[in-house]
DNA sequence: GCAAAAGTGTTTCATCTACACCCATGT
DNA sequence: ACATGGGTGTAGATGAAACACTTTTGC
Protein backbone atom coordinates (compact mmCIF):
# COMPACT_ATOMS: atom_id res chain seq x y z
CA UNK A 1 0.00 0.00 0.00
CA UNK A 2 1.12 3.51 -0.71
CA UNK A 3 0.04 6.15 0.89
CA UNK A 4 -0.25 9.95 0.66
CA UNK A 5 -1.30 13.29 1.20
CA UNK A 6 -2.67 15.86 -0.68
CA UNK A 7 -5.22 18.87 -0.69
CA UNK A 8 -5.81 17.93 3.36
CA UNK A 9 -6.54 14.15 2.54
CA UNK A 10 -5.37 10.77 3.02
CA UNK A 11 -4.87 9.12 0.01
CA UNK A 12 -3.91 5.49 -1.61
CA UNK A 13 -2.20 4.59 -5.36
CA UNK A 14 -4.35 2.17 -6.66
CA UNK A 15 -3.70 0.17 -10.27
CA UNK A 16 -6.91 -0.64 -12.36
CA UNK A 17 -6.22 -4.18 -12.97
CA UNK A 18 -5.81 -5.35 -16.69
CA UNK A 19 -5.60 -8.76 -16.55
CA UNK A 20 -8.17 -11.25 -15.56
CA UNK A 21 -8.89 -12.30 -12.64
CA UNK A 22 -10.30 -9.30 -11.26
CA UNK A 23 -9.88 -7.82 -14.35
CA UNK A 24 -11.06 -3.84 -14.36
CA UNK A 25 -11.43 -3.70 -10.58
CA UNK A 26 -9.11 -1.29 -8.76
CA UNK A 27 -6.65 -3.06 -6.71
CA UNK A 28 -3.32 -2.70 -4.68
CA UNK A 29 -0.30 -2.86 -6.46
CA UNK A 30 1.70 -5.61 -5.47
CA UNK A 31 3.77 -8.36 -7.22
CA UNK A 32 5.31 -11.84 -6.38
CA UNK A 33 8.60 -12.16 -4.40
CA UNK A 34 11.25 -13.55 -6.99
CA UNK A 35 13.07 -16.65 -5.68
CA UNK A 36 15.51 -15.63 -3.91
CA UNK A 37 14.79 -12.35 -2.67
CA UNK A 38 14.05 -10.88 0.71
CA UNK A 39 10.67 -9.80 1.64
CA UNK A 40 11.44 -6.49 2.46
CA UNK A 41 13.62 -6.09 -0.85
CA UNK A 42 10.70 -7.35 -3.03
CA UNK A 43 8.05 -4.48 -1.47
CA UNK A 44 11.00 -2.13 -2.01
CA UNK A 45 11.61 -2.84 -5.86
CA UNK A 46 7.69 -3.28 -6.51
CA UNK A 47 7.37 0.38 -4.85
CA UNK A 48 10.10 1.56 -7.14
CA UNK A 49 8.67 -0.25 -10.14
CA UNK A 50 5.28 1.86 -8.70
CA UNK A 51 7.20 5.17 -7.95
CA UNK A 52 10.49 5.26 -8.98
CA UNK A 53 11.26 6.24 -5.26
CA UNK A 54 13.43 4.81 -3.24
CA UNK A 55 14.25 5.39 0.95
CA UNK A 56 11.05 6.28 1.64
CA UNK A 57 9.26 5.05 5.09
CA UNK A 58 8.39 1.12 4.69
CA UNK A 59 6.85 -1.41 6.51
CA UNK A 60 5.91 -4.48 7.67
CA UNK A 61 2.10 -4.79 7.91
CA UNK A 62 0.55 -8.03 8.08
CA UNK A 63 -0.01 -11.41 5.95
CA UNK A 64 -3.12 -12.83 4.42
CA UNK A 65 -3.88 -16.28 2.91
CA UNK A 66 -7.24 -17.10 3.52
CA UNK A 67 -7.67 -20.11 0.89
CA UNK A 68 -9.85 -18.90 -2.15
CA UNK A 69 -8.65 -15.41 -1.91
CA UNK A 70 -7.51 -15.52 -5.55
CA UNK A 71 -9.08 -17.09 -7.92
CA UNK A 72 -6.49 -18.75 -10.05
CA UNK A 73 -4.92 -20.39 -7.44
CA UNK A 74 -3.15 -20.03 -3.45
CA UNK A 75 -1.33 -16.68 -3.20
CA UNK A 76 -0.26 -15.53 -0.10
CA UNK A 77 0.11 -11.71 0.90
CA UNK A 78 2.67 -9.90 2.77
CA UNK A 79 1.42 -6.59 2.91
CA UNK A 80 3.43 -3.73 3.26
CA UNK A 81 2.84 -0.14 4.23
CA UNK A 82 4.36 2.78 2.69
CA UNK A 83 4.36 6.53 2.98
CA UNK A 84 5.14 8.47 0.70
CA UNK A 85 5.44 12.61 -0.23
CA UNK A 86 3.23 12.72 -2.80
CA UNK A 87 4.59 15.42 -5.21
CA UNK A 88 7.67 13.14 -5.70
CA UNK A 89 6.45 11.63 -8.27
CA UNK A 90 3.49 11.28 -11.09
CA UNK A 91 1.89 7.66 -11.27
CA UNK A 92 2.21 5.70 -14.46
CA UNK A 93 0.30 2.60 -15.77
CA UNK A 94 2.37 -0.23 -16.11
CA UNK A 95 2.92 -3.63 -15.57
CA UNK A 96 -0.77 -5.24 -14.47
CA UNK A 97 -1.71 -1.53 -14.38
CA UNK A 98 -4.40 -0.07 -16.81
CA UNK A 99 -4.72 3.11 -15.23
CA UNK A 100 -2.91 3.83 -11.62
CA UNK A 101 -4.00 6.80 -9.87
CA UNK A 102 -4.92 8.41 -6.25
CA UNK A 103 -8.16 7.74 -4.22
CA UNK A 104 -8.99 8.93 -1.19
CA UNK A 105 -9.10 6.56 1.32
CA UNK A 106 -12.76 6.75 2.47
CA UNK A 107 -15.14 5.32 0.61
CA UNK A 108 -12.96 3.50 -2.10
CA UNK A 109 -15.76 1.13 -3.24
CA UNK A 110 -14.69 -2.10 -4.21
CA UNK A 111 -11.55 -3.16 -4.39
CA UNK A 112 -10.44 -6.71 -5.98
CA UNK A 113 -9.46 -9.50 -3.60
CA UNK A 114 -9.54 -8.86 -0.20
CA UNK A 115 -8.01 -5.58 -0.77
CA UNK A 116 -10.44 -3.78 0.62
CA UNK A 117 -10.02 -6.10 3.87
CA UNK A 118 -5.81 -5.30 3.42
CA UNK A 119 -6.72 -1.39 3.42
CA UNK A 120 -8.36 -1.48 6.69
CA UNK A 121 -5.85 -3.55 8.60
CA UNK A 122 -3.44 -0.94 7.21
CA UNK A 123 -5.54 1.62 7.90
CA UNK A 124 -6.02 0.79 12.00
CA UNK A 125 -1.96 0.21 12.43
CA UNK A 126 -1.63 3.70 10.73
CA UNK A 127 -3.96 5.54 12.94
CA UNK A 128 -1.74 3.51 15.87
CA UNK A 129 1.56 4.53 14.15
CA UNK A 130 1.13 8.46 13.51
CA UNK A 131 -0.28 8.13 17.39
CA UNK A 132 3.20 7.12 19.03
CA UNK A 133 5.71 7.69 16.30
CA UNK A 134 6.51 10.45 14.47
CA UNK A 135 6.12 9.13 11.01
CA UNK A 136 3.20 11.48 9.71
CA UNK A 137 5.96 13.42 8.30
CA UNK A 138 6.70 11.31 6.11
CA UNK A 139 3.78 12.24 3.93
CA UNK A 140 4.31 15.52 4.15
CA UNK A 141 6.67 17.39 2.03
CA UNK A 142 10.24 18.47 3.45
CA UNK A 143 8.69 21.97 4.78
CA UNK A 144 5.21 22.02 5.65
CA UNK A 145 3.36 24.49 8.02
CA UNK A 146 1.89 23.48 11.54
CA UNK A 147 -1.79 23.29 10.06
CA UNK A 148 -1.22 21.10 7.71
CA UNK A 149 0.38 18.67 9.92
CA UNK A 150 -2.86 19.52 12.17
CA UNK A 151 -5.11 18.47 8.77
CA UNK A 152 -2.64 15.48 8.24
CA UNK A 153 -3.83 14.16 11.68
CA UNK A 154 -7.25 15.06 10.90
CA UNK A 155 -7.54 13.00 7.48
CA UNK A 156 -6.23 10.14 9.26
CA UNK A 157 -8.20 9.80 12.01
CA UNK A 158 -11.42 11.29 10.67
CA UNK A 159 -11.89 13.67 13.23
CA UNK A 160 -11.12 17.36 14.45
CA UNK A 161 -8.32 18.95 16.59
CA UNK A 162 -8.18 21.91 18.65
CA UNK A 163 -5.68 24.17 16.97
CA UNK A 164 -4.25 25.90 20.11
CA UNK A 165 -3.24 22.64 21.94
CA UNK A 166 -2.58 20.95 19.08
CA UNK A 167 0.19 23.42 18.45
CA UNK A 168 1.60 23.84 21.92
CA UNK A 169 1.71 19.97 22.41
CA UNK A 170 3.74 19.08 18.83
CA UNK A 171 6.06 22.44 19.80
CA UNK A 172 6.61 21.26 23.24
CA UNK A 173 8.08 18.17 21.86
CA UNK A 174 11.18 20.18 20.18
CA UNK A 175 11.07 18.41 17.04
CA UNK A 176 10.00 21.11 14.61
CA UNK A 177 13.02 22.79 13.40
CA UNK A 178 11.63 26.77 12.52
CA UNK A 179 13.15 27.03 9.25
CA UNK A 180 12.81 30.65 9.25
CA UNK A 181 10.60 30.66 6.30
CA UNK A 182 6.84 31.62 5.70
CA UNK A 183 4.15 30.44 3.20
CA UNK A 184 5.15 32.73 -0.07
CA UNK A 185 1.26 34.31 -2.05
CA UNK A 186 -0.67 33.51 0.08
CA UNK A 187 -4.16 35.34 1.09
CA UNK A 188 -3.48 35.80 4.62
CA UNK A 189 -0.72 35.87 7.52
CA UNK A 190 1.94 33.56 5.72
CA UNK A 191 2.45 30.64 8.05
CA UNK A 192 5.88 29.83 9.59
CA UNK A 193 7.62 26.45 7.70
CA UNK A 194 9.20 23.93 9.86
CA UNK A 195 11.45 20.73 8.80
CA UNK A 196 11.03 17.48 11.47
CA UNK A 197 14.42 17.38 12.84
CA UNK A 198 15.13 13.55 13.05
CA UNK A 199 18.47 13.53 14.65
CA UNK A 200 16.82 15.34 17.68
CA UNK A 201 14.12 12.25 17.95
CA UNK A 202 16.54 9.92 17.61
CA UNK A 203 19.01 11.65 20.31
CA UNK A 204 14.95 12.25 22.49
CA UNK A 205 14.31 8.56 21.74
CA UNK A 206 17.50 7.00 23.43
CA UNK A 207 17.19 9.40 26.30
CA UNK A 208 13.78 7.65 27.11
CA UNK A 209 11.61 10.44 25.09
CA UNK A 210 8.52 9.02 24.15
CA UNK A 211 6.68 10.63 21.06
CA UNK A 212 2.70 11.01 21.57
CA UNK A 213 0.04 12.99 19.97
CA UNK A 214 -3.94 12.62 22.20
CA UNK A 215 -6.80 12.93 20.14
CA UNK A 216 -7.82 15.88 21.37
CA UNK A 217 -11.01 16.55 19.56
CA UNK A 218 -12.55 19.59 19.19
CA UNK B 1 4.92 -18.20 19.73
CA UNK B 2 4.16 -19.22 23.15
CA UNK B 3 4.33 -16.99 26.20
CA UNK B 4 3.42 -17.98 29.65
CA UNK B 5 3.65 -16.19 32.93
CA UNK B 6 4.97 -18.31 35.74
CA UNK B 7 6.85 -17.29 39.32
CA UNK B 8 6.86 -13.83 38.33
CA UNK B 9 8.38 -14.33 34.79
CA UNK B 10 7.92 -14.16 31.32
CA UNK B 11 8.48 -17.74 29.94
CA UNK B 12 8.30 -19.19 26.13
CA UNK B 13 7.51 -22.72 25.47
CA UNK B 14 10.05 -23.77 23.28
CA UNK B 15 11.28 -27.04 21.31
CA UNK B 16 14.60 -29.01 21.26
CA UNK B 17 15.13 -29.81 17.98
CA UNK B 18 15.00 -33.71 17.15
CA UNK B 19 16.29 -33.50 13.80
CA UNK B 20 18.35 -31.67 10.88
CA UNK B 21 19.14 -28.84 10.27
CA UNK B 22 19.98 -26.98 13.67
CA UNK B 23 19.10 -30.51 15.50
CA UNK B 24 19.27 -30.07 19.38
CA UNK B 25 19.49 -26.77 19.45
CA UNK B 26 16.20 -24.63 20.86
CA UNK B 27 13.29 -23.56 18.83
CA UNK B 28 10.37 -22.44 18.33
CA UNK B 29 7.56 -24.44 17.74
CA UNK B 30 5.81 -24.46 14.32
CA UNK B 31 5.46 -26.22 11.52
CA UNK B 32 4.18 -26.19 7.68
CA UNK B 33 0.93 -24.72 6.78
CA UNK B 34 -1.17 -26.67 4.90
CA UNK B 35 -2.39 -26.72 1.03
CA UNK B 36 -5.51 -25.48 2.07
CA UNK B 37 -5.29 -24.29 5.13
CA UNK B 38 -5.63 -20.81 6.70
CA UNK B 39 -3.06 -19.25 8.26
CA UNK B 40 -4.51 -18.45 11.42
CA UNK B 41 -6.13 -22.08 11.53
CA UNK B 42 -2.57 -23.70 11.09
CA UNK B 43 -1.67 -21.40 13.90
CA UNK B 44 -4.09 -22.46 16.05
CA UNK B 45 -3.51 -26.23 14.94
CA UNK B 46 0.27 -26.00 15.82
CA UNK B 47 -0.59 -24.24 19.02
CA UNK B 48 -3.16 -27.56 20.01
CA UNK B 49 -0.51 -29.95 18.72
CA UNK B 50 1.65 -28.88 20.58
CA UNK B 51 -0.69 -27.77 23.65
CA UNK B 52 -4.08 -29.69 23.66
CA UNK B 53 -5.00 -25.92 23.98
CA UNK B 54 -7.90 -24.17 22.48
CA UNK B 55 -9.57 -20.74 22.43
CA UNK B 56 -6.77 -18.33 23.68
CA UNK B 57 -5.25 -15.32 22.84
CA UNK B 58 -3.38 -16.19 19.17
CA UNK B 59 -2.39 -12.81 17.33
CA UNK B 60 -0.50 -12.49 13.97
CA UNK B 61 2.98 -10.75 14.47
CA UNK B 62 5.01 -10.64 10.90
CA UNK B 63 6.67 -12.56 8.62
CA UNK B 64 10.15 -13.75 8.44
CA UNK B 65 11.66 -14.47 4.63
CA UNK B 66 15.25 -13.72 4.05
CA UNK B 67 16.68 -15.97 1.89
CA UNK B 68 18.94 -18.25 3.45
CA UNK B 69 17.26 -18.30 7.03
CA UNK B 70 16.73 -21.94 6.36
CA UNK B 71 19.66 -24.32 5.52
CA UNK B 72 17.03 -26.71 3.61
CA UNK B 73 15.39 -24.14 1.18
CA UNK B 74 13.66 -21.18 0.89
CA UNK B 75 11.30 -21.27 4.21
CA UNK B 76 9.13 -18.20 4.73
CA UNK B 77 7.83 -18.10 8.36
CA UNK B 78 4.03 -16.45 9.45
CA UNK B 79 5.00 -15.65 13.03
CA UNK B 80 2.35 -15.68 15.44
CA UNK B 81 2.09 -15.57 19.66
CA UNK B 82 -0.04 -16.49 21.80
CA UNK B 83 -1.00 -15.77 25.08
CA UNK B 84 -1.83 -18.92 27.34
CA UNK B 85 -2.55 -19.77 31.38
CA UNK B 86 0.90 -21.53 32.17
CA UNK B 87 -1.17 -24.42 34.11
CA UNK B 88 -3.46 -25.19 31.54
CA UNK B 89 -0.97 -27.74 30.35
CA UNK B 90 1.68 -29.76 30.68
CA UNK B 91 4.37 -29.47 27.72
CA UNK B 92 5.28 -33.01 26.37
CA UNK B 93 7.59 -33.27 23.50
CA UNK B 94 5.86 -35.15 20.05
CA UNK B 95 6.74 -34.36 16.84
CA UNK B 96 9.75 -32.58 15.85
CA UNK B 97 10.55 -31.89 19.32
CA UNK B 98 12.91 -33.90 21.54
CA UNK B 99 12.27 -31.87 24.40
CA UNK B 100 9.46 -28.78 25.28
CA UNK B 101 9.79 -26.79 28.21
CA UNK B 102 9.47 -23.72 29.03
CA UNK B 103 12.63 -21.22 29.38
CA UNK B 104 12.99 -17.77 30.84
CA UNK B 105 12.34 -15.16 28.14
CA UNK B 106 15.46 -13.08 29.24
CA UNK B 107 18.63 -14.75 28.13
CA UNK B 108 17.63 -17.55 26.01
CA UNK B 109 21.19 -17.80 24.51
CA UNK B 110 21.51 -19.26 20.62
CA UNK B 111 18.02 -19.99 19.35
CA UNK B 112 18.10 -22.30 15.69
CA UNK B 113 17.51 -20.42 12.30
CA UNK B 114 16.51 -16.76 13.20
CA UNK B 115 14.38 -17.25 15.72
CA UNK B 116 15.84 -14.53 18.20
CA UNK B 117 15.43 -12.30 16.12
CA UNK B 118 11.71 -13.19 16.12
CA UNK B 119 11.68 -13.56 19.47
CA UNK B 120 13.06 -9.89 19.88
CA UNK B 121 10.36 -8.52 17.52
CA UNK B 122 7.33 -10.70 20.03
CA UNK B 123 8.69 -8.98 22.91
CA UNK B 124 8.64 -5.57 21.26
CA UNK B 125 4.98 -6.07 20.19
CA UNK B 126 3.78 -8.06 23.67
CA UNK B 127 5.77 -4.71 25.28
CA UNK B 128 3.67 -2.31 23.63
CA UNK B 129 0.24 -5.00 23.69
CA UNK B 130 -0.06 -5.08 27.34
CA UNK B 131 0.54 -1.24 27.55
CA UNK B 132 -3.17 -0.35 25.06
CA UNK B 133 -4.85 -3.51 25.46
CA UNK B 134 -5.84 -5.50 28.38
CA UNK B 135 -4.06 -8.40 26.63
CA UNK B 136 -2.18 -9.36 30.31
CA UNK B 137 -5.14 -10.95 31.27
CA UNK B 138 -4.47 -13.88 29.14
CA UNK B 139 -1.16 -14.81 30.95
CA UNK B 140 -3.13 -15.25 34.27
CA UNK B 141 -4.87 -17.65 36.19
CA UNK B 142 -8.97 -16.66 35.50
CA UNK B 143 -8.74 -15.60 39.61
CA UNK B 144 -5.45 -13.50 40.64
CA UNK B 145 -4.35 -11.07 42.76
CA UNK B 146 -3.13 -7.38 42.10
CA UNK B 147 0.57 -8.26 43.12
CA UNK B 148 0.67 -10.72 40.38
CA UNK B 149 -0.91 -8.72 37.83
CA UNK B 150 1.65 -6.14 38.61
CA UNK B 151 4.22 -8.83 38.89
CA UNK B 152 3.31 -9.44 34.69
CA UNK B 153 3.51 -6.17 34.02
CA UNK B 154 7.01 -6.23 35.69
CA UNK B 155 8.38 -8.96 33.82
CA UNK B 156 7.30 -7.84 30.44
CA UNK B 157 8.38 -4.70 31.00
CA UNK B 158 11.79 -5.64 32.89
CA UNK B 159 11.06 -3.00 35.25
CA UNK B 160 9.38 -1.75 38.64
CA UNK B 161 6.55 -0.36 39.23
CA UNK B 162 5.34 1.61 42.49
CA UNK B 163 2.66 0.04 44.16
CA UNK B 164 0.24 2.32 45.28
CA UNK B 165 -0.31 4.41 42.05
CA UNK B 166 -0.46 0.80 39.97
CA UNK B 167 -3.06 -0.49 41.86
CA UNK B 168 -5.14 2.68 41.94
CA UNK B 169 -4.91 3.02 38.13
CA UNK B 170 -5.97 -0.81 37.84
CA UNK B 171 -8.55 -0.53 40.07
CA UNK B 172 -10.24 2.59 38.58
CA UNK B 173 -10.48 1.37 35.07
CA UNK B 174 -13.25 -0.38 36.60
CA UNK B 175 -12.39 -3.75 34.36
CA UNK B 176 -11.94 -5.94 37.35
CA UNK B 177 -14.46 -7.53 39.38
CA UNK B 178 -13.40 -8.39 43.17
CA UNK B 179 -14.50 -11.77 43.41
CA UNK B 180 -15.32 -11.75 47.11
CA UNK B 181 -12.58 -14.77 47.69
CA UNK B 182 -8.98 -14.72 49.08
CA UNK B 183 -5.47 -16.06 48.89
CA UNK B 184 -5.35 -19.38 51.34
CA UNK B 185 -2.16 -20.30 53.38
CA UNK B 186 -0.31 -17.70 52.60
CA UNK B 187 1.84 -16.59 55.66
CA UNK B 188 0.96 -12.91 55.24
CA UNK B 189 -2.29 -11.45 54.78
CA UNK B 190 -3.69 -12.77 52.08
CA UNK B 191 -4.50 -10.83 48.66
CA UNK B 192 -7.96 -10.30 47.44
CA UNK B 193 -9.08 -12.19 43.93
CA UNK B 194 -9.78 -10.57 40.87
CA UNK B 195 -10.93 -11.66 37.51
CA UNK B 196 -11.26 -9.46 34.68
CA UNK B 197 -14.43 -8.64 33.43
CA UNK B 198 -14.26 -8.87 29.34
CA UNK B 199 -18.21 -7.87 28.88
CA UNK B 200 -17.37 -4.77 31.15
CA UNK B 201 -15.08 -3.90 28.75
CA UNK B 202 -16.35 -4.44 25.71
CA UNK B 203 -18.90 -1.91 26.52
CA UNK B 204 -16.49 0.33 27.43
CA UNK B 205 -14.17 -0.18 24.67
CA UNK B 206 -17.24 1.46 22.40
CA UNK B 207 -18.15 3.96 23.87
CA UNK B 208 -14.47 5.55 23.63
CA UNK B 209 -12.77 4.18 26.65
CA UNK B 210 -8.72 3.12 25.75
CA UNK B 211 -7.17 1.27 27.89
CA UNK B 212 -3.57 1.82 29.13
CA UNK B 213 -1.42 1.18 31.83
CA UNK B 214 1.27 4.03 32.43
CA UNK B 215 4.89 2.99 32.78
CA UNK B 216 5.23 4.31 36.44
CA UNK B 217 8.74 2.80 37.30
CA UNK B 218 9.18 2.85 41.14
C1' DG C 1 5.13 -11.56 68.67
C1' DC C 2 7.39 -11.55 64.47
C1' DA C 3 7.86 -11.84 59.55
C1' DA C 4 5.76 -10.94 55.17
C1' DA C 5 3.01 -9.10 52.00
C1' DA C 6 -1.72 -6.55 51.51
C1' DG C 7 -3.89 -2.59 51.57
C1' DT C 8 -4.93 2.44 51.86
C1' DG C 9 -5.02 8.65 51.58
C1' DT C 10 -3.20 12.95 50.73
C1' DT C 11 -0.35 16.63 49.00
C1' DT C 12 2.36 18.35 45.24
C1' DC C 13 3.18 19.13 40.78
C1' DA C 14 2.58 18.78 35.85
C1' DT C 15 -0.35 18.42 32.07
C1' DC C 16 -4.61 18.85 29.73
C1' DT C 17 -8.61 21.45 28.51
C1' DA C 18 -11.32 25.17 27.20
C1' DC C 19 -11.65 29.51 25.65
C1' DA C 20 -11.28 34.66 22.59
C1' DC C 21 -8.69 37.86 20.56
C1' DC C 22 -4.99 40.24 17.68
C1' DC C 23 -1.78 39.71 13.47
C1' DA C 24 0.03 39.64 8.70
C1' DT C 25 -0.91 39.19 4.11
C1' DG C 26 -3.51 39.53 -0.72
C1' DT C 27 -7.08 41.54 -3.11
C1' DA D 1 -10.97 47.98 4.34
C1' DC D 2 -12.09 43.43 4.37
C1' DA D 3 -11.52 38.51 4.13
C1' DT D 4 -8.63 34.75 5.38
C1' DG D 5 -6.18 31.85 7.99
C1' DG D 6 -1.90 32.41 11.45
C1' DG D 7 -0.70 32.89 15.82
C1' DT D 8 -0.79 33.36 21.04
C1' DG D 9 -1.84 33.33 26.98
C1' DT D 10 -4.23 31.93 30.96
C1' DA D 11 -7.15 30.04 34.58
C1' DG D 12 -9.27 25.95 36.15
C1' DA D 13 -9.68 21.03 36.15
C1' DT D 14 -7.72 16.74 35.93
C1' DG D 15 -4.46 13.28 36.42
C1' DA D 16 0.28 11.73 37.72
C1' DA D 17 3.86 11.25 41.12
C1' DA D 18 5.71 10.73 45.46
C1' DC D 19 5.34 9.53 49.88
C1' DA D 20 4.63 5.98 55.16
C1' DC D 21 1.93 3.60 57.89
C1' DT D 22 -1.69 0.05 59.41
C1' DT D 23 -3.77 -4.63 58.61
C1' DT D 24 -4.13 -9.60 58.31
C1' DT D 25 -2.44 -13.91 58.18
C1' DG D 26 0.99 -18.22 59.24
C1' DC D 27 4.37 -19.78 62.02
Amino acid sequence: MIFGFDEGELKILLIKRKEAPEEDKWALPGYFVEKEEALDAAAQRVLRQMTGLEDVYLEQLATFGQPGRHALGRVITVAYYSLVKIDDFEPKAAGLAREVTWHTVHNLGDLAFDHAEIVAVALKQLRESIRLRPVGFELLPPAFTLTELQHLYEAIWETELEKRNFRKKILAMNLLRDLGQVQQNVAHRPAKLYEFDESRYRALEKSGFNFEVKENRR
